[in-house]
DNA sequence: ATCCACATATTGACAAAGTCCAAAAAAGGG
DNA sequence: CCCTTTTTTGGACTTTGTCAATATGTGGAT
């Protein structure tokens, strides 16, 4: 695998201290919002202005090389697996994020029955329900 | 169709006129935000508190009266048009908001390929993209 | 029709998440 | 090594939404 270093000059971004460690944290914490980013990388290199993690996370995402999803109810979270199209399946209790891949293996949701003229880049798809852990803890109060 | 108060009742809920008002704001302007919905309803019935907004279309998505919908980069969304399981178009650029119905015309994404033990009750689908008007404005700078 | 208990509306303060801006610091090129 | 550009910082600010206390209105029983 590229190291994070390699991996910002392949896409034309200099390279810090701060966005190595944000990327760093990304990976090692699929579905961590800005904040947890943020301890993670304090942990590591000891401090990172609030907004630096922001632009960092910004210029990552545009980049391609994380991807920014924004659950309802929840902030901003962040993940290092981009570029294969898997959706989310979130728990409406807990908050739990888990990755899925698409139902029939490739993408069935691309296509809307009607594009009404639009010209479509990306289907996100969300699986609202309730983990299995938030099951249990429902049934034996 | 049925109006708004005997809707309110079917429903178990006290009948008042904040609550009539936004119910047909919401359906008469589908996709608003709680602040167009506020302007709306002002312009219905003269005044309405910001939370009585909030309180009102809160206990409407609760009993299913209405749908709350919260697009990435967007404030909550609500639209009077359930359970018929449609999905959502929407435009980067000037973030107007379409409906659409499944693209195989009965729910397609229900299933994830592996629910991991989730109890899943909604699949949420956000198609993204570029609307006609915003295509042709890039065109033609 | 009137009264009462309770749900609802109002008001104002507050919190979370994120953005904007100007100044200081650091990086890269000549 | 110096200069220009980019990045980082810190702080103020905005938007969206929630909390808590008080006032008001609703619907049912009398």
């Amino acid at each position: 695998m590229t190291n994070p270093s390699d991996l910002l000059r392949e896409h034309g971004l200099p390279v810090t201290a701060q966005r190595i460690a944000v990327l760093r944290a990304v990976s090692g914490r699929p579905h961590a919002t800005a904040d947890d980013i943020a301890v993670d990388v304090r942990d590591g290199i000891g401090a990172i202005s609030r907004q630096s993690v922001y632009d960092s996370l910004a210029i990552l995402a545009e980049k391609g090389l994380i991807r920014r999803i924004e659950p309802a109810g929840s902030p901003a979270r962040y993940e290092a697996r981009t570029g294969d199209n898997h959706h989310h399946l979130i728990c409406r209790t807990c908050g739990k994020t888990t990755d899925v891949d698409c139902a029939t293996g490739h993408a069935p949701c691309l296509n809307a029955s009607d594009s009404h003229g639009f010209l479509i880049d990306e289907a996100e798809v969300i699986f609202w329900g309730t983990c299995p852990d938030c099951l249990t803890a429902r049934k034996s109060p």
